[in-house]
DNA sequence: CTCGACTAAGTCGCGCACAACTTAATCGAG
DNA sequence: CTCGATTAAGTTGTGCGCGACTTAGTCGAG
């Protein structure tokens, strides 16, 4: 009876519960619901809040580099960005240098968002209710686990 | 310019790089993908998946009971479990004693599908590339994170 | 210069994920 | 017993997320 308590999650277990992969999926559905009611304020979703993020930190970016940052293909990206300029928040034109590439924009409106979105991670990091110390531990191991996943 | 490289991220910086969130949102879509040419071999989704991680552990599994195990709400899951029974794995019938709650149990092909999934939470487990003590403390931080920001 | 390889962005189809809503069954106060 | 409240499952609409593919622009070997 000890055995089904304590004993440690047997290597390719099937259970559930035991499974890292389901404690991510679960967090990161869990925080992005979080993030809802207060992106819900800014008209924006969380992956486009993501893209806001990198835009206020640089203008301008290609569509290749905003898939770079994020980690995301361009058949997400683009009806993604699509909406943000339906939004007025971007703008999107073709560089000169290299028609291929889009450079992506801050209108004035999305630049102005940016005031309004710095109560966001506060708020966010104030629900994740994580010692520094957690919140560190956490960023590190997920880098890490990412980066083995993607490479392998 | 030390500045730059060592300061610890500041209380409600915007920054991608700086954001748990991120990391949380590349890394479980990075596990997601690494999980995908697996279970394509097995005729699943991820998400599909998880319902079989379940059905496997108990059979005969209600749609609110499973929601209350994945954390997914019934328009998630009845089209996924429609798919589930289209491709024969899965049976759906009315609860006898309630008529409004639905049984999902496996078929034959379902419970046999278990055996040929053995091998993945080995694979994946080994493609994360963690040790015993970071894959429990990444549970760990991941099950308290969902706690708080489900709660708060 | 030319043409085939490569690259950037975008389209399309499918399967989640979830909010808002509908339908049908059960429950419980009066 | 009855009827309003509650509950389970499902439907609809929107926005990802990605594989497979298309379109258009660039590059480089010959």
């Amino acid at each position: 009876m000890a055995a089904t308590a304590n004993t440690p999650p047997a290597q390719g277990s099937l259970q559930l519960r035991d499974q890292l992969c389901f404690a991510l999926y679960a967090a990161s559905r869990a925080v992005t619901a979080r993030y809802r009611p207060l992106l819900d304020e800014l008209g924006l979703t969380y992956p486009q809040y993501l893209v806001m993020l990198v835009l206020w930190e640089r203008d301008a970016v290609s569509v290749r580099d905003l898939g770079g940052a994020l980690q995301l293909e361009s058949s997400t990206l683009s009806p993604l960005l699509k909406r943000l300029e339906a939004n007025g928040l971007v703008r999107r034109e073709r560089r000169a240098d290299d028609e291929r590439s889009v450079a992506v924009r801050l209108t004035e409106a999305g630049a102005d968002l940016r005031e309004r979105a710095r109560a966001v991670p506060l708020a966010i990091g104030d629900a994740m209710g994580l010692t520094p110390e957690q919140d560190a531990t956490a960023k590190r191991l997920l880098r890490l686990l990412t980066e083995n996943v993607t490479r392998g």
